[in-house]
DNA sequence: TGTACATCAGTGAACGCGCGTTCACTGATGTAC
DNA sequence: TGTACATCAGTGAACGCGCGTTCACTGATGTAC
């Protein structure tokens, strides 16, 4: 009865839902086929196997996400606190609406092998430090390490929405305001 | 000739540095044994298992760790930058002498399952928000959230150290005085 | 419109091996007399 | 000082099962004529 319904996009939801929620190595074939409502031979149509699905799954989702906030930070048209602010928004409500996708990417990066994770291309600490580094350039914020004050305003943003994955902490709807300013002072400005 | 020497030590020394470095999933009974130099049912005398090995080690490491920074945070002679600042300098210090046992408790906690984490008593992020909200009722720094405030100091504070671990950033002397003087800005003071 | 064949998503049962775990044992150290 | 026994850290080989992976298959859909 008309089940022309490609299984694939289903297995991939899922399999970043409860890689998110278990982590990828309690995550078992079986987990996802059953949850997906398939047989788990049928994930093999579409991976060699289980570490490459993830590996492959992470780095979509990733590059989704880093592609996204490229955008936002390198929209010339706007200042430098502007365009913080908005990728900070936009990380916040990425996370708000792709919390599965986001929690994927934040939380099991440290399972992967570490000859994988060297082969990255994309990397959104890079990508903030570029950031930071131009804007140094430009007289817009005070000088600064770059590369130091990338994984602290990196590390201040992401904190909370880990924190909240795991149920330790409320987000308002302001939030990400209060997060912004405190990045933005402890870039030294206003 | 000689080996009054207690190998419990040296398996768990072993453990921490092969979990710190592989994660818990990856590393194997094989592995620990191996590299300490022990057969795999050595193992079995002192624990239980692999999980319950893992879950003690981290917990006496996390323990140890918390103990540390909570002596600097609550030592009520200093004001609150120059705890603070002490408080960043002791976590960075102890990270230099202590890589593998930090690594361990910073990039292990998300490989245990969601219910052995909800059973930890002593937990950093909740002794800096206790921290931050004496500091906010003693009119020592401006009001603010004291739990959405800890999560942003723990954040910026130790992501500097992650990054390090995987290579992707060099930690010079000072790099402690920046991140102080980076996190009291961010709390609005100096 | 019907027949023959190709393609392909998904099945389901079996496989095999890596891994954690078990257990009877050995040999060294301690203790009693 | 020597003998008998208990204790206990660590051995090494075997076990078994959970898990990822394989593969011959089915049944639905598409294509050619």
């Amino acid at each position: 009865m008309s089940r022309p319904v490609i299984k694939r996009e289903i297995i991939e939801e899922t399999a970043i839902k409860i890689f998110a929620t278990k982590g990828l190595a309690r995550t078992t074939i079986k987990d996802i086929a059953s949850q997906a409502g398939v047989t788990e031979g049928a994930l093999y149509r579409y991976y060699d196997g289980k570490e490459e699905m993830a590996w492959k799954l992470f780095n979509r989702e990733l590059e989704k996400f880093t592609r996204l906030i490229f955008q936002v930070l390198f929209e010339e048209r706007m200042c430098f606190a502007l365009r913080l602010g908005l990728a900070i928004k936009t990380i916040y409500d990425y996370y708000r609406y792709n919390g599965d996708q986001f929690a994927f990417i934040l939380l099991t990066q440290h399972g992967f092998p570490e000859e994988k994770l060297q082969t990255k291309t994309t990397d959104p600490v890079d990508m903030v430090a570029t950031f930071i580094g131009q804007a140094v350039g430009r007289g817009e914020i005070p000088p600064c390490d770059a590369d130091l004050f990338a994984s602290l305003i990196m590390g201040a943003a992401l904190q909370p929405l880990v924190l909240h994955r795991y149920g330790r902490l409320k987000l308002e709807a302001d939030t990400h305001n209060q997060v912004t300013q405190a990045c933005l002072r402890l870039l030294d400005i206003a």
